[in-house]
DNA sequence: GATGAATGAGTATTCATTCAT
DNA sequence: CATGAATGAATACTCATTCAT
């Protein structure tokens, strides 16, 4: 009889925020941004459209949060150690929780590649997940761990130190861009893979960590 | 003023086709085949909107044509010797051939990627691509020299053949995985980059050259 | 915490009613019945969306409910003296009041010139105004005071009166009308001037009356 | 058989573009800007919807552009001679030539009137009218004869002169703010009346103009 | 072959209104 | 009495496609 709490409200708005970015994730990864109508979003999120305009001021609106809420999510799988120092272990654990995160966020990695391939929205996107824009649009997430340009700043360190092992010959800006190109290459084939080759997935991994720790 | 010759005809046409398709590509590469419309392809052609339906059906007839041509045109830098046995030599070459290529149709592979990553497109294309398709939309593409499943074969092959040298230890397989990683990496990094980065593109290609030869 | 007493409802409900109206008018005057939106009024209300449903059935009601109030305390400025004849200095009187009046009531002006420059709401705007619609929606304001019509009638006396003493040339019917068109035009520039030209209007206001007293 | 002229297309763009301008000018003005839906426009002009965004960018557009026309079209009807001296008689012709311009632009004035009585466009229209907006979107409407504001200043000019005849009691300013307040009022009043009570208008002009002459 | 005016199905978006709580 | 999440009909606008010339 009474009006909902609200509290209840909050549960509520919190609920269907993540089933209209889930539903829409989904479809934007796989059909295209596009590609996908709000009719369509709504309908398999088994809302009315106008529910989705209650939550999101327009489909851009909601791409960028999910882009938002997403980026946040990737960046906390990388709680590398504090003192910026990357050990050997640790640089193989970061390629392992890459090929985690590639997996557990695969619909959001084709979201973000199929984006990538738009120069349209390349540049803003690529500003919001390295935290080179505005101070307004900033890079700053709340609630993200760490900004992806101090995760490369960590691993840069990382391949530099590797001269002073590997000698003279070693360009450690060389190693660093071989390493990117293949992390890029794996992400790409593994995102669009079937998910029975994941075995094979594991020993590319391993190669991976062989080649560049 | 006597009418045109069918000889004069052919020559429009042909002439035409080209300057729609050359004109298509660039706006769908740069800014998306579904943000370019048919208004904006036409004005930059400097025709008018009714000329390109006499040369192309629909839209969607327009980026076959346009993905089919580039198709030939990117098969036809592999000439490998026809023997179908690829010599160390020749891998080198067949990799510097691949720079080329990504460098002379840039464009063309930023379409080819942004389409890669819709699923939609993505089965149908990898099939035009690959010849695994129907008959009708066989990959067999006229004037193309050699399909791309036969250059998968002679690449397989070499790096089989390596194992030989290598040892028991050597993994064929899991190396040519690496490398078609490598290589799709490679190309996503350079077809977006600056171009003053060629002499650091030229240093990367050594580096998978030496990796994989 | 005993349940509210319905003489604590009644209270409730006035107290919100016109709460809800000041609010709609405020707003349906300034930007436009359109462009206001009922979210926008709640808002401003500070109620709920579904409390304005409480108390009125759609947002034309609340319209109508606006201009019905409206009316009836306009027309309780004028309590010309019953005996239905208007002297010399009830005149001025009369006309000094719609001075006060436009200035008072100066929202409910604004919206009122508004809606009558659309046909749609126009004639049955001007029904409830002089009484001349349909029993249902008559003119009939519990609470006026005197109907416009009743006002019209004893002003048309004034000015047929007037032609006794002007002689044979003057034309009461033509004095009317120009009285009256005027007033349209004082209060049309009124009701949007800033405060500040308060002065220049009194100095207005008598000229006028020097004009038609 | 062959294309259309660009002579012919231009005719074609400049009946099409008279034709939804001047159905959309008769629905704004009779039922309002907001309740008239581009659907309605384009069903009673006999289009298509599509082709009035050929011509027109969106409604607000559409609506800038009828008031550009008709502000220009109105100002043509002021061709007060150049010295900037208005002569009593051409006085009288002025006002005579606001009743006829009313009577011939009478859809455009009810439109205009309706637009004016909303704060959100009244300031940005007023000074398309008067001239004294920004320097981009200025009063200098193409083919208008003369501003309003140049108007303004040689009836002001009028008034001032009188007073060398009235005499010291004789204020010009508020001669001249009578003066706008009645045909403000006569223009609100003359458009929305029926077209039999010409003759009746007829003897409110001279009237006013011996008021005021 | 060439043009661009015209169409209409489709899409994002708005907003009054309902209703479970 | 009070709330605001939810609905869906209506609306502005887009764009591939057609067709008369």
């Amino acid at each position: 009889m009474s009006p909902r709490t609200s509290r209840q409200n909050e549960e509520i708005r919190e609920e269907k925020t993540t089933l209209i970015m889930d539903t829409a994730l989904l479809h934007f990864a796989n059909e295209g941004y596009y590609a996908t109508t709000i009719n369509h979003i709504a309908k398999h999120a088994g809302i009315s459209k106008g529910l989705m305009y209650n939550y999101f001021d327009s489909k851009e609106e909601l791409l960028k949060a999910i882009i938002h809420k997403s980026v946040a999510e990737v960046m906390n799988y990388f709680d590398i150690d504090r003192d910026g120092y990357l050990s050997e272990q640790e640089f193989e654990f970061f390629v392992r929780k890459i090929n985690v995160m590639l997996k557990e966020k695969r619909t959001f990695w084709r979201l973000f590649f199929q984006l990538l391939m738009q120069n349209e929205v390349r540049e803003q996107f690529l500003k919001s997940f390295t935290g080179t824009g505005s101070p307004e649009h900033s890079g700053d997430i709340p609630g993200m761990k760490m900004p992806a340009s101090r995760i490369m700043s960590i691993i840069t360190d990382y391949f530099i130190r590797k001269k002073a092992i590997m000698g003279e010959s070693y360009d450690p800006y060389l190693e660093l861009k071989m390493f990117l190109i293949t992390l890029k290459g794996y992400a790409i084939t593994s995102i669009y893979a079937d998910d029975r080759e994941d075995e094979d997935n594991e020993r590319t991994i391993n190669r991976i960590i062989e080649l560049f720790k």
